[in-house]
DNA sequence: CACCCTCGAGTTCA
DNA sequence: CTCGAGGGTG
């Protein structure tokens, strides 16, 4: 990859200069426009700089101010300036803080500013658009955006459409006038929705729920036909408010900001039902953290929380600064979503020769950990989602743990982004990528047995927990031993040689060292790539690293010095040997036949107790054991017709593996019934104490039950330890018995009987 | 023909 | 751990 591959797009620096210039400007435009009544640009030259100042904000979101002119026209598509209307009273912003420990400072500082124990008032800050509304004895006049905080946009005629705002206020003794501010958002529900109608309208769909309000909320009804404008009105009525504050009013009957909600809502005015007094800073950082682990289980989207004082004197007291009021704080959770460089699409080939494209991107924090690569299926999803090298993208987590390129920035392309074009032959062995059957959107290396690549992975998974379990023999050491920098003829062309492995042939190999975060091969001071003997170690007769078991008589050293083999290579081969016998499923697995997993393992070995007899059966017989079908039978047999499969099996056998179960009274033997789990199914998840994940299975399995990886109606117990996520709530959800550790010891010795008595 | 389940792949973390 | 794909079963 050339340098300049690199440097195409927009560096952080240059777009910092960029958001001031473009700021200042829009700035000027308004001013003119609202304060002078004059126009110093036009309208299309004003809705470049807004798109253009969104798309860098959006790209790079530490860089949107609280006052950027984007926060009062948000949206996209329809940026043309809407009526000025003044605010009675200026709508300050808040301050922001990024930590638990800057908010704790902010609070304790409030507090001795105070001079007196304050409660603090906690609610959740809705991502969503900042809007005014001006009710005069109880009737709604005016709806504005927030503007620059003194002059916003006249919304009224849009917001007339939101049913949770009332034109009249209910009850009775309303002030001549107030002015009420909330957040208007469009619920996360409706989102999914919105975007898949705009998309069969042929509109452009809205990256997230506060751009959807933002766009729905600035739509004019001019110069739209019928239709459009049944979805203008189809999207305002999916548009929602909640309330969190006054203006313009002198004297309010009450003493605390919580009271002021509570005057609200009996105004028939929407507030939140989240919002809590709390009377210490430690019971603010528990609800911060609440809400943190809980973001998705409310309505709308959250961007953060704010806290505020809740007693009014003493928001009088602290008073505000220019922009901001003291009594008051904004916490930002950090984004799930974030924007990164896509620098390159590189294709990789996985065990089975799938030939799968991932995005390599600048390193970026997202939901708490560093990503810089992510999966993109295949050229159909390349295509779909749309991405040219080169693009801004925006990446999440989704489920909070996998990373996921959502799509590009369009507007922050420069025209040096190229596509990706999906190569045709295999990046690791040249050989001809083809799809493995016709309509397949899987491209495919068929080189299956000396593909570099398939090899690695093939070898990589035999050591897999799933397959022989051993310890000594992961992504690394797979790689080692089937392409290492020396020497050049690997010690394993392909897995048949796998238990023929000597100590003495893993002696000389060495890898070359990637660094972790780029994988580019680590330099030494003179420039050349570094090298490691992973299986070799230096023993040295005196000095500080002096070898007590150094024999120095021993023929084999050099001066002082000599190399022995390392705990590794002794280790890796001792691990070998004792797989040897290990179960016949756990053989089987490590052959890597197509559709034999652990599972379908596991029935084909109690089933025919030997590969032999597995070889041996029909179709029909294999289909009789339950798990497998044709397609099962199929895979097996075309597996034993390839020459070099059979080599595989040749070798092993040949040093020792037993491809039988000894003491298997052979063929169509009954399953050993009974146990007393028999005709149970349990799922385990998260931890369970006194169980490795593996021994969870094993101890269901040896108890006559059925150890099954997702839960299901069919489940009758899910074992859940700390940590349960998914499966726990689905089984809740579900309504099946969930047990814990204590619980899941007793039934898998006694029974589930034990567990009411 | 619905479900329900397993497989396989990718990813990050401790 | 999660997802999509596709197999197996009732």
């Amino acid at each position: 990859m050339a340098d300049d591959d690199i440097d195409q797009g927009i560096s952080l620096a240059d777009a910092a200069e960029e958001v001031e210039r473009l700021t200042i400007r829009i700035n000027e435009a308004r001013d003119a426009y609202y304060e002078r009544d004059t126009t110093i640009i036009s309208d299309a030259e004003y809705d470049e700089l807004m798109h253009r100042l969104e798309a860098i904000e959006r790209a790079y979101p530490q860089l949107q101010s609280q006052d950027s002119p984007t926060l009062t026209v948000g949206g996209r598509g329809e940026t043309t300036l809407f009526a000025p209307v003044e605010h009675a009273e200026r709508m300050l912003s808040l301050d922001n803080v990024f930590s638990a420990d800057e908010l704790a400072e902010w609070a304790n500082r409030a507090q001795a500013a105070a001079g007196r124990a304050v409660h603090w008032l906690c609610e959740l800050k809705i991502d969503g658009l900042a809007v005014n509304l001006r009710y005069e004895h109880g009737r709604l006049v005016s709806a504005a955006t927030r503007g620059d905080g003194r002059v916003g946009e006249d919304v009224t005629e849009n917001i007339r459409h939101i049913q949770s705002i009332p034109t009249r206020l209910a009850g009775s003794g309303h002030p001549p006038l107030v002015e009420v501010r909330g957040e208007v958002f469009f619920p996360v529900a409706a989102f999914d929705e919105l975007n898949a109608k705009q998309a069969a309208a042929g509109e452009r769909e809205f990256a997230n729920p506060r751009n959807a309000a933002s766009g729905s909320l600035r739509q004019k009804a001019e110069g739209k036909n019928a239709a459009q404008l049944e979805l203008m009105r189809d999207r305002l009525g999916r548009l929602r408010m909640l309330v969190h504050g006054i203006g313009a009013w002198a004297n309010p009957p009450v003493q605390a900001q919580s009271e002021i909600y509570e005057l609200l809502s009996g105004w028939g005015l929407p507030t939140s039902s989240h919002a809590r007094v709390l009377d210490s800073v430690a019971g603010v950082q528990e609800f911060v953290a609440y809400h943190g682990e809980h973001r998705h289980a409310v309505e709308h989207e959250i961007d953060g929380i704010v806290v505020k004082i809740d007693e009014l004197a003493l928001h009088d007291e602290l008073g505000a600064t220019s922009r901001a009021p003291r009594w008051a704080i904004a916490y930002k959770y950090p984004p799930e979503q974030v924007n990164t460089k896509l620098l390159d699409i590189v294709v990789s080939v996985g065990r089975t020769g799938r030939a799968t494209p991932f995005a390599v991107m600048e390193p970026v924090r997202v939901a708490g950990s560093v990503v810089r690569q992510a999966t993109l299926h295949n050229q159909d999803v390349v295509k779909a989602k749309g991405v040219l090298i080169g693009d801004t993208v925006v990446l999440r987590k989704a489920g909070d743990v996998i990373p996921e390129v959502l799509g590009p920035v369009v507007e922050l392309r420069d025209g040096t982004e190229r596509p990706f074009v999906m190569p045709q032959e295999c990046p690791e062995c040249g050989t001809t990528l083809r799809p493995m059957k016709a309509g397949d959107i899987d491209l495919r290396c068929p080189n299956a047995r000396s593909c570099p690549a398939q090899v690695r992975g093939r070898v990589e998974h035999i050591g897999s927990r799933g397959a022989l379990d051993i310890e000594a023999l992961g992504e690394v050491s797979a790689a080692a031993l089937t392409h290492p920098a020396v020497p050049a003829e690997p010690p394993l062309s392909t897995e048949a040689g796998l238990f023929e492995l000597t100590v003495a042939e893993l002696f000389p190999i060495e890898v070359v060292v990637r660094d972790v975060e780029t994988g580019l091969p680590r330099l030494d001071d003179d420039g050349t790539p570094a090298y490691r003997a992973p299986f070799r170690r230096l023993r040295r007769r005196s000095g500080r690293d002096a070898d007590p078991a150094f024999d120095p008589d021993s023929p084999e050293f050099r001066g002082d010095e000599r190399h022995v083999p390392s705990k590794a290579a002794y280790e890796l081969v001792a691990n070998l040997e004792a797989a040897k016998t290990k179960p016949l499923w756990r053989i089987l697995v490590a052959l890597n036949i197509r559709h034999v997993g652990p599972v379908a393992a596991r029935a084909l070995a109690d089933h025919f107790g030997s590969l032999e007899a597995i070889r041996a059966a029909t179709d029909a017989e294999l289909a009789e054991v339950e798990g497998v079908g044709p397609t099962i039978a199929e895979s097996l047999r075309e597996w034993f017709a390839i020459e070099w499969h059979l080599e595989i099996v040749e070798r092993w056998a040949a040093s020792g593996v037993q491809f039988a179960t000894p003491g298997h009274p052979g063929p169509g033997a009954a399953a050993a019934a009974g146990g007393v789990l028999a005709g149970i199914t349990v799922v385990a998840t998260g931890s369970l104490e006194g169980y490795s994940r593996e021994g969870a299975q094993e101890a269901i399995i040896a108890a006559g039950g059925k150890a099954a990886s997702s839960v299901s109606k069919q489940t009758d117990f899910v074992a859940a330890g700390p940590g349960a996520g998914s499966k726990l709530a689905k089984a809740e959800a579900l309504g099946i018995r969930v047990i814990d550790a204590a619980q899941f010891a007793r039934l898998v010795t006694e029974g589930p009987a034990a567990l009411d008595a």
